[in-house]
DNA sequence: CATGAATGAGTCTTCATTCAT
DNA sequence: GATGAATGAAGACTCATTCAT
C-alpha cells in the first residue's frame, strides 16, 4: 500500500489556483487540472470527494492562511487604532503578495456553491480573533458600538478594492495610498 | 432604427437573471436560458453575437439601471452630506427591490470575463455623475481630498455588504443599519 | 429549421439492437451506439432523454412487435386449441426471424431499469388480446379455470427456452420440436 | 488446502449479491463491493483473477447450492408424480428464501457473460440427479418420451414466473398457487 | 426574422485493474 | 495475504454554436 502523498494533494491546490488565475472559474475544469497538476483525472478524486469538495476545502486552507495573517503581529494590549492598522497592512501584504489567492477568493466568495457548503461556522472561528479584538475596542469605548462585522468591513473592503485596481495595473497599492485608507477606515469606526 | 423585436431580447435578459438566481451562474447555459424565454437556442444568436456578448449587454444595461437610480433626486445644489446619503439610501433601495439584479452583479463582477469585455469606458461613462458629485464635495472642501473612487467606495461597499447579508438571512437591512453605515462612511470620507 | 429525421431513430434503435448482440448489454454505451448509428452522440440526445428512455421506448417498440406477430391469425371463432398452437407458431417464427429482437427481450426483462420505467400497462394492453383469447377459452371450460396469465406461461416459456437453445447451437427449433411443445403446453393448460 | 481465508471470498460473494439487489447489476462495481465487503479492492483480486471469474465462480456457487436444495428429498423409488411435486415445492421454498439468489441468477442468466464463461458442463453435472430422475420417469413409460431438459423446463419456469410475480408484488407464491402449477405441470409432461 | 435539428468538444465522474508497500 | 493509492480508459450527458429551412 502506497501512503497518501502530501505533495500530490498540495500539487492539485496549486493546479487549480494558477488556472483560476489564467482562464478563470468556470473554464477551470478537473481534466485540465488534472493535467497542470500532472496526475491523473481519477486521481483528484483520491483525495477529494468531488469538485465542491476539493473546492470547498481550497476555499478553507486559502481563508485560514488569509486569517492568519491578518492577526499576526495583532498584540491585545496595544492600542486599538494601531491594531487595526496592522490588520489593514497585513491584509495589503498578503493579497499583493498572493495574487492567486486573491483572485481565488474573489470569484469563489460570490459563487452560489459557497453558500451550499455551508463553511460559514469555520469561518467565524477564523475570523473570530479579529472580531474579539474589535471587541474590546468597543468596551473601552474607542470604537462606535456597531457590530463588529460591520466595523470590520470597513477596513476590508477598501484593501480589497485597492488590491483589485493594482492587478488590474489602476495605480500602485503604495505605502501612501495604504496609509491613506488606513486614515479613513478609523475615521469611519471610531467612536 | 429600433432593433429587431424588442421584447425578444428583453425576455432572454429576463430569463437569464431569473435562471442565474435560480440555478447560478455556471449552470445557466444558452439552451435553458433559451427555453426559459421561450425562444430558440438560434434565435438567441439573431440579437447577440455569443453568450459572452449577450452577458456583457446585460451586464452595462443592469449596470445603468443602477446608476441611474443612485442619482436619482440628487440636486447640484445640495450639501454633499444629504447628498451622499440619498446616494446610499438609492442604492440600497435598489438592490432590496432588485435582487436578480445583485445578484448577477456580484456574480459578475469578478469573473474574468468582466475584464475581458473591458466595458471599463462606459461603466466611467455611466458614473461620471457620481464622481462629479463628488468632486464638487472635494472643491468645497467638505470631503477627504483623495481619489473620487476611493471616497465612492466607502459609500458603495458597506452598502452592498448589508445587502448581501439580507438576502442571506442574517438581519433585515433596514432603515437603522442604513443610517448607521449612512454615519460611518461620512466620517470615512468628509474632510 | 430542420425536421426530425424518422431515418436518425430507426438507426439508433438498429444501433443499440446490433451492439446489444454482439457485446451485450452492459457494453453497450451511447458512444457505441453513436457510432454505430453514424450520428453525433449527442443526437442521440434529440431524440430521447436521456438512455433509460431510450432503451424502454425500444422495449416497449419491440415488444409491441411481438405482440402484434403473435396474435397474427388468430381468429374468435377458431377452437381454442388451434388458437394456442397458431400463437405458439407465432412466436417462434418471430424469435428465429428476428433474434436481435429475442436477445434484447431477453437481457432487458431481467433488468432492474425494466421494473424502473413502469411499463407494466402498456405491456398488459399490447398483451389485451391474448389474455381475451384465453377468456374465451376458459368461458367455455376448454382451459383450466386459472389466471389467465399463467396459462400463457406455460405457451411462452417453452417456446423461448427452446429458441434460446436454438440460438445457443444447440439442437435447432424445427417444426418437430414446435409440435411437441404445442402438444405439452396443450396437455397444461387444457381443463 | 484450504484456499487462504473463506471468510474473505464469502464477505466478498454476499456483499456482491446484497448490492446486485440493492442498485442493480451494471451498478455493482469492484470498488462498491469492497466497501461492503470491509475489504481493500486490491484484496478482491487475491482471491479471484478478475470480475468475470468472480461473477462466474459465484454463480456456480449458487446454481449448486439451487440444484442441491431441488433434490432435497427426492428418492429414487418414489412414484415420479410425487417426486416433481416435491422438486417444484423444493424449487420454490428455495428461490423465496433466497430472494437476493434469485435476482442475482435472473439477471445473470441472460447475460453474455455466462455464454462467455461456458459453466455449460458444470450445470449439467450439477442437474444431473434430476435428469437422472426424469429418465426413470420414462423408462417407466410414466412421463412423455421427449428430451429430459425440456420436460425439466415445464416444471422450472412456471415456478421462476410466479417467484418473480410474487416479488413484485402481484399475487403471492402460496400453497394453493404451487398446487395448481404442480398439477399442470405434470399434465404437461406425463404420458 | 426565426427556428429546431445537429454536432464536436467538452463536462464531471466512475470503472476495473495494477502498483508499491 | 492484504492493502490503499494510483490510473488510463471509458461512462453518460451537456455545451455553445451552426446549419438548413
Amino acid at each position: 500500500m502506497r501512503h497518501k502523498d502530501e505533495n500530490k494533494s498540495e500539487a492539485i491546490f496549486q493546479a487549480t489556483l494558477e488556472l483560476l488565475n489564467e482562464i478563470g472559474f468556470s473554464d477551470t475544469s478537473m481534466s485540465k487540472i488534472a493535467k497542470r497538476a500532472q496526475v491523473s483525472p481519477s486521481t483528484i478524486y483520491v483525495y477529494f470527494a468531488n469538485k465542491e469538495d476539493m473546492l470547498g476545502k481550497l476555499y478553507t486552507r486559502v481563508k485560514e492562511k488569509m486569517s492568519l495573517n491578518m492577526v499576526h503581529g495583532l498584540e491585545a494590549d496595544q492600542p486599538v487604532q494601531q491594531g487595526m492598522a496592522v490588520m489593514m497592512r497585513n491584509l495589503r501584504d498578503f493579497l499583493l503578495e498572493n495574487r492567486d489567492y486573491f483572485l481565488f477568493l474573489e470569484q469563489f466568495s460570490n459563487s452560489p456553491l459557497l453558500a451550499k457548503l455551508c463553511l460559514d461556522e469555520s469561518m467565524a472561528l477564523m475570523f473570530k480573533p479579529l472580531h474579539d479584538y474589535i471587541g474590546r475596542g468597543k468596551q473601552q469605548g474607542v470604537l462606535k458600538q456597531l457590530d463588529a462585522s460591520l466595523l470590520l468591513t470597513y477596513c476590508y473592503f477598501p484593501v480589497t478594492a485597492l488590491a483589485k485596481e493594482h492587478f488590474k495595473g489602476n495605480g500602485e497599492f503604495n505605502e501612501d495610498r495604504l496609509s491613506e485608507i488606513i486614515k479613513l477606515s478609523w475615521d469611519a469606526i471610531k467612536a
